[in-house]
DNA sequence: CAATTTTTCCAAAACGTTTTGGATAGTGAT
DNA sequence: ATCACTATCCAAAACGTTTTGGAAAAATTG
């Protein structure tokens, strides 16, 4: 059933029949009334495609997944997907999902989804430092909003963490408990916060005149798996006093190789990890963490990406979210082993 | 830049560029190269509503999470969503997110999908008993593949996992290993699944002779917060000497109850699982628990997804996915305390 | 009652493709 | 030179909407 039909079975035009569901005010509240009730009566559903093609506007947005380089960290997308679909379909909107396998997939993917008029806007999330996506989607003026900063320079939307703030706090905390050797375990992509972090880091370090050796860091994929088996082998020839790790995914790995080592994590060694993630309270021991509104974080991400798409100015767009440390029990005072 | 513009620029006809970019061979291969590389140099896309409204297929298939009473637990959906959307993305086609957050909503929100022609195909997750989507598409012949059964006698595709086996299994093994009051852990809403695992359990139970009290058992929300709350209350009353949960998720909830009230896991008590999801194998103690390739269902799903939108008989459309039982350290030998 | 305004409707164009059903030009055979 | 055939191209219709620019009818006014 379409348009064309339901206004031949009415005796009307296709034009009346299209104005009365839109609320337009030139047909008559009976006409209205007959038309909307058949509608409802031949479940009469406009074609998007053609609505989409006469209005040039999709009302879709698309979220872009980067899946390389990370194993897909689960709860982190999850939380993001359900906070911005919710949202979305708050406002009719559809969410499609993007999923890229590989950095050199990133560009040609978006192009597709802009060029090819599958969205009308874009969710960027995990931005990277230097992001040729943001640049594409602000020469083009494309309605986007990312989760995480980039060095860009011109104002764009965008939600994030003090991730440097955050890190500086945690480490603080390990060097005020008396460790001197702490270890950064970051992932090995260029995300933007991992520079972030790393510089909290590396200012708690220098402010407390302690050592800082690139060469000790360890790099490696986002999943549990890696960071263990990287733990693993690092712990062969030297065990430091303390992990801050930049994620908790990185921290199950690293507490899992302490464990196996016999080293009780939270005493002779201690594990600090980042996002807070629901399982980490049920973790054992119980993650000290960085925790943040990942939820809110969305919805304020989605409310930007809606005032982008309505044109307002995108100068302000940007939020901090509040973070919190979350105190556990995998760290503690450095004792002498 | 659109395909009448190309078509100028080029000094051909609209028809002529477009059979060249689809590869006809009515264009000879000098003016089929100069197209393409016309297209390329001005990055031509071509519109995706007017091809859809055209040749009346989206290339898209929508996928269906219900968020109510489940909490959206975490590893299944990006699990299932990491394998769908890969597989779809090697076949080019677009993967649209639809979140429903009530029962109510899941019949219209299928239908503006389908009737509104977004999608051309479904995936449905966690079917419920009886499953008015099923019934809905089968009627109307949408394609489309559940990742979970119903009650519906007509054949259609499906992937699922032997639940009851899988239950039996793990029950007979909690049983051999002198276990009597063994109290399952479910969720609320009935899930086809649900009644397939409870009666794994009942067949295990019954087979042993042992009694079987229903106002015993445990049944919640899907999250680990709920099935702590609950099991702690329950524990206020009774301390039975197992609990076998449906999901892993829960397992983490019983499990850390359990702690607090000083019981070892594993020793006083023992619990099950029902996932394996990544984390279980860092949980502590180690989850026993019920292995599933997810991935390779979600690969399935897709297999049968494009079968059936070919047209392919629907008929053996069917999987049963492969399990294996998990030994961890959270289940052992019954002992008096 | 004529003129004006308001209410209610509609024909046709447009969105950007794909595809149908030729048309034209070139080639080779006779 | 004509014919048949092939290779190459294209005009126009169609997909299902929304919207523009009226037209007709009804209501109001003087």
């Amino acid at each position: 059933m379409n348009i064309k039909q339901l206004a031949q079975h009415l005796g009307l035009s296709i034009t009346t029949v299209s104005r009365a569901l839109h609320g337009y005010d030139d047909v008559s509240e009976k006409t209205r009334a007959r038309v909307i009730e058949a509608a409802k009566e031949f479940n009469y559903y406009p074609n998007a495609n053609a609505q989409r093609l006469k209005i040039q506007k999709t009302r879709t947005v698309g979220l872009m997944l980067s899946t390389f380089t990370s194993g897909f960290d689960n709860p982190y997308f999850t939380e993001i997907l359900k906070g911005v679909g919710k949202e979305l379909s708050k406002r009719d909107y559809n969410l499609l999902i993007s999923l890229v396998t590989s950095k050199e997939k990133e560009m040609p993917e978006l192009l597709r989804l802009v060029k090819g008029k599958l969205v009308d806007a874009i969710i960027l999330v995990r931005t990277q430092r230097d992001d040729p996506r943001v640049t594409y989607l602000l020469d083009n003026e494309i309605p986007f909003v990312c989760h995480g900063r980039t060095t860009e320079s011109r104002p764009y939307p965008w939600v994030d963490t003090d991730g440097k703030s955050a890190l500086y706090t945690i480490t603080k905390r390990l060097i005020d408990l008396g460790h001197k050797e702490i270890i950064p375990v970051m992932p090995l992509t260029d995300y933007y916060y991992k520079f972030e972090r790393l510089s909290g880091y590396l200012k708690a370090m220098q402010e407390a005149g302690l050592e800082v050796r690139e060469e000790k860091f360890i790099s490696c994929i986002i999943s549990e798996e890696a960071s263990y088996h990287h733990t693993l082998n690092y712990l062969e020839s030297y065990v430091p006093s303390a992990f801050v790790c930049f994620s908790d995914i990185m921290a199950y790995g690293v507490v899992k190789a302490l464990k196996e080592k016999q080293l009780t994590v939270g005493k002779s060694v201690s594990v600090t990890g980042y996002d807070s993630l629901t399982f980490s309270s049920y973790f054992e021991p119980i993650l000290t963490t960085i925790g943040y509104d990942l939820k809110k974080s969305a919805e304020v991400m989605v409310d930007y990406l809606f005032k982008s798409i309505e044109g307002f100015p995108v100068d302000h767009l940007n939020h901090i979210c509040e973070y919190e440390l979350i105190i556990g029990d995998s760290d503690g005072p450095i004792t002498n082993n």
